[in-house]
RNA sequence: GCCGGGGUGGCGGAAUUGGUAGACGCACCGGAUUCAAAAUCCGGCGAGGCAACUCGUGAGGGUUCGAGUCCCUCCCCCGGCACCA
């Protein structure tokens, strides 16, 4: 064994050892419990960053320990190999995106294994690869034969100069990124896959995740947004409330139906089909000017600009009040959404803050139907109370009135109880190359048709041309030319390809059968659902609500038995770090890396100031944020790794906060976690070379001190194991390991028994193992100790170690501390209350006075609560 | 605006069920070692005070023998959603 910690020479080594006997490798064994612990998997972007870092050491934690306690592990790791980025280093590089990808690939799977995590490599995905996506092709083809998807226009970004459609990134202040044209909005027919249909239950089962974090649940059921009300319908009327030609008529959907006295008009959205119909020959120049300009100016865009007052306008006609017989104006106005209910709605201004607004914008009037308490002062009123105005409804409450007008709207057979969501169909098309060709072919006479299962998979040439403006597969006639499967007449293929989301929907499935003739095979339910899942936030609704539904959609095809993929998530903080920065000319920031950097302290020790080493003049020091390219803070791990070892860094990635919560980056920080494993090894270095031949510890032979030392270790035993898998707090775990190691080095015992104990303590290194791998497993080695630490069984908690003979209790006098007392180990109340008031300060205290009453905690704490 | 999470020393954070606030680490200070430095080891380290003590967990109030933790009012920060009828 090495006198000195040496992570250069040994982390290598080892690493090559795990390589060569592919120790991570994992069987299904039905007759070993299974934990499957996964990692969101990563863009190949060309490097890792300390982000990756730290999440994959989150899982590498969880995997490692849930190994040590006898479970069959599997942890995976692979590539979400598709996507803009490579189209956009295609262009800057001039290399395909494929060989991009690839080369990326290659690299950061190297700095992975440099990390040493515990990673089945056997069964790595790589989702741009043919033997992937066309599984995800075939499921795709068999759910457009169960009708669960269907094509349909949608608005894209349509740059007119480049002639191609951009992703909303590339829009920049509603100009091309590389033409600078205008950007359109257009509509072009595109693909979509019925999450709806799943809403109901995708809402329910948020209630059975446990193991989820309640703002990833709150922030789905957001989106998904399910409100229950009416819809009914309206007869469309002159001003006098007499029937129009046509015998037209208007849904809306509601969800205060007890409100529908006080409607006083309604709105159409601006794309409402009934709108060319209704329209009135006086208002038609108006309403087509009104419908331009909301088709021109987006939402977000308004938005942006703060124009959030109720535009709108007239149609001229009217329309019937079902509640009081009246006819009402109708209008358009693009705070009405075509795309939610049935994109009308009736206004009732009196109880609804938007139909206010509107009201008092257009003049309309405004009729409360809900009695709001006297100091009530406001616009529109919201909240409960009698209804009014409201003929055979006044009097009731909010809730009693909705039932009643439900009751009425379904006898009078106009209108029902109807529940509506947010949550909109997932658009899977995207007008991009580097992406899953979707595999439908558009026959001018069959229209949309699957291509053939047998034909599968519909492979993306990977060896193109590409610049960046036009999509190779959809330039290229060769590709795009084909036959109809159904009738045989010329056809082409939809030169469309799909939304990367939908290759990290199912990835996790198909890790447990990486080599299945189809999506995935019997052994999936060997290994699903997920244990434990581990990403970013930043997922919370996209990713992991596609990752669900897709789950389902799976079930339902009989491919997997459980209803959700993943019992436990865990959402990791970012890593966070100094920013450093000049103002230039123009106003903006350049931003230093503080690599570049001197750094200043003050005399209490805190950053005073930085100089740019380059010409020793000052930066500005900005506020701590996210490690990222744009704000050069970033610390390079492969650099970290050089320096220090992986295990250094692995262990502070993990130390200095908990999981969920960011991680500021410090150096000083990495070098106390770097101090602790050189002291840790030449504490074991000492023990191993002085006493290496202890006797097996008998604990019956411990005295008071040597006894207190083995308490701790099972205090420690005890505490890490509950941090590790309960509480996912590592950085406590670390933190008592430092304890216990800092308690070792104090005791300095020499008898054969204090050989014994420390031998004991320190074989325990096996609680660092999880976070610290390779040098556990040198420390291990050089203890004598036989095998892989990765294999050892989790060290156990001895409850008899943590017995005392006597503990010290606080005492407390008015719930101050006035002085502590020792007593033995569940001693009586009376007792300790003896003992308390007897202790000098305590006495003081207590004085003259009464004591009115005392509280004791058990081998804690006394209270002693004093009057006068 | 609505929803969610926060606010604790110079800093990151700990305090798990209402029971000793500040574990552990960083930074800093003092000492040992050294020709010297680095490294290492030992000690100190919330504020005020010689001390006894007093004060102290964003602000104010409350419940309690006892509140960082529970309740009410308010301020600030971070994240999500944002005309969804």
């Amino acid at each position: 064994m090495e006198e000195l910690y040496n992570p250069q020479a040994l982390e290598p080594e080892i690493q090559a050892d795990w390589d060569a006997r592919e120790v991570y490798r994992v069987t299904e064994d039905p007759a070993r419990e299974k934990y499957y612990c996964l990692s969101m998997l990563p863009y190949p972007s060309g490097a890792l960053h300390m982000g990756h870092v730290r999440n994959y050491m989150i899982g590498d934690v969880i995997a490692r320990h849930q190994r040590m306690l006898g479970k069959n592990v599997l942890q995976p790791m692979g590539w979400d190999a598709f996507g803009l980025p490579a189209e956009n280093a295609a262009i800057k590089n001039q290399v395909p995106p494929a060989r991009w990808t690839y080369a990326n690939i290659d690299h950061m799977r190297g700095q992975l294994k440099r990390l040493g995590y515990a990673y089945d490599w056997s069964r790595e995905v790589t989702t741009c690869r043919p033997e992937y996506y066309r599984w995800e092709q075939l499921m795709f083809v068999r759910l457009f034969k169960k009708g669960l998807v269907y094509r349909q226009n949608a608005t894209v970004n349509w740059d007119p100069v480049d002639q191609t459609v951009l992703a909303n990134e590339q829009v920049v202040d509603g100009r091309g990124w590389r033409s600078g044209a205008v950007v359109e909005r257009r509509d072009i027919p595109q693909w979509f896959l019925k999450i709806t249909d799943y809403a109901q239950e995708l809402l329910d089962e948020l209630d059975k995740l446990d193991g989820w974090p309640d703002s990833v649940k709150t922030m789905q059921r957001n989106w998904i947004g399910r409100s229950e009300g009416a819809e009914f319908s309206l007869k469309i009327c002159d001003a006098a409330g007499a029937p129009v030609a046509g015998d037209l008529s208007l849904r809306v959907y509601t969800t205060r139906p007890d409100t529908s006295f006080g409607m006083t008009y309604c709105v159409l959205a601006p794309e409402h089909p009934l709108v060319a119909d209704i329209t009135t020959e006086e208002q038609r120049a108006a309403v087509e000017d009104f419908v331009a300009s909301a088709k021109t100016a987006s939402e977000i865009d308004r938005l942006a600009e703060g124009q959030l007052d109720k535009r709108g306008v007239a149609t001229g006609a009217y329309a019937l009040n079902p509640f009081t017989g009246q006819a009402v104006p109708v209008y358009l106005a693009d705070y009405v959404l075509m795309g939610y209910g049935t994109g009308a709605i009736m206004a009732v201004p009196g109880q609804d803050e938007r139909d206010w607004e509107f009201a008092k914008a257009h003049g309309l009037p405004i009729v409360r139907t809900v009695q709001p308490p006297d100091d009530f002062d406001g616009g529109a009123y919201l909240g409960d109370g009698p209804a009014i105005n409201s003929e055979w409804l006044n009097g009731l409450d909010v809730a009693a009135a909705k039932e009643r007008a439900l009751e009425w709207l379904v006898e009078q057979n106009i209108g029902q109880r109807q529940v509506n969501f947010r949550l909109r169909d997932w658009g899977v098309s995207r007008q991009r190359y580097w992406g899953c060709p979707i595999p439908m072919i558009l026959c001018p006479d069959c229209g949309a048709v699957p291509v053939p299962e047998e034909e599968l998979p519909v492979v993306l040439p990977e060896d193109v041309e590409f610049m960046g403006v036009q999509s190779p597969i959809k330039a290229d006639p060769k590709w795009r030319q084909t036959t109809c499967p159904e009738c045989g007449a010329a056809a082409e293929r939809e030169t469309d390809t799909f939304d990367t989301f939908m290759e990290s929907s199912w990835y996790y499935a198909r890790y447990c059968s990486p080599d299945a003739e189809g999506l995935v095979d019997e052994r999936a339910n060997y290994w699903l659902p997920v244990d434990q899942y581990v990403g970013g936030i930043e997922h919370a609704i996209l990713h992991l609500m596609y990752f669900r539904f897709y789950h389902k959609l799976m079930r339902d095809a009989g491919l997997v038995s459980s209803d959700e993929p993943a019992t436990r998530l865990l959402c990791q903080g970012m890593v966070v770090a100094d920013t450093f920065y000049r103002e230039n000319e123009n106003g903006d920031r350049d931003y230093f890396n503080p690599d570049d950097l001197s750094m200043n302290f003050d005399d209490r020790g805190a950053l005073a100031g930085a100089t740019l080493k380059a010409d020793g003049e000052p930066v500005t020091i900005g506020p701590v944020e996210k490690m990222s390219k744009s704000k050069n803070n970033g610390v390079d791990p492969v650099h970290m790794v050089e320096k220090y070892g992986a295990d250094t860094v692995r262990l502070f990635s993990v130390s200095d906060s908990p999981p969920h919560q960011s991680l500021e980056w410090s150096e000083a920080g990495v070098e106390g976690s770097f101090r602790f494993l050189k002291r840790l090894w030449r504490q074991v270095v000492a023990h191993a070379s002085a006493e290496g031949a202890a006797a097996e510890l008998d604990p019956q032979a411990l005295d008071d001190q040597q006894r207190a030392l083995y308490r701790k270790l099972h205090e420690t035993i005890g505490k890490v194991g509950d941090d590790l898998e309960r509480r996912r707090t590592f950085n406590t775990a670390i933190a008592a390991i430092n304890e216990l190691v800092n308690a070792t080095s104090r005791h300095v015992g020499e008898s054969a028994v204090d050989h014994s104990l420390r031998r004991c303590v320190w074989r325990h290194v096996l609680l660092l193992t999880p976070m610290v791998p390779h040098a556990t497993q040198a420390l291990w080695a050089g203890l004598g100790e036989a095998g892989d630490v990765i294999d050892q069984p989790w060290p156990e908690m001895d409850e008899a170690a943590l017995t005392r003979s006597s503990v010290e209790i606080v005492v407390q006098v008015n719930g101050k501390v006035r002085g502590r007392i020792s007593a033995p180990s569940g001693a009586s109340k009376e007792d300790v209350e003896q003992l308390a008031r007897a202790e000098s300060n305590v006495a003081r205290f207590i004085g003259d006075g009464t004591v009115r009453k005392v509280i004791v905690v058990p081998d804690k704490l006394v209270n002693i609560v004093v009057a006068g």
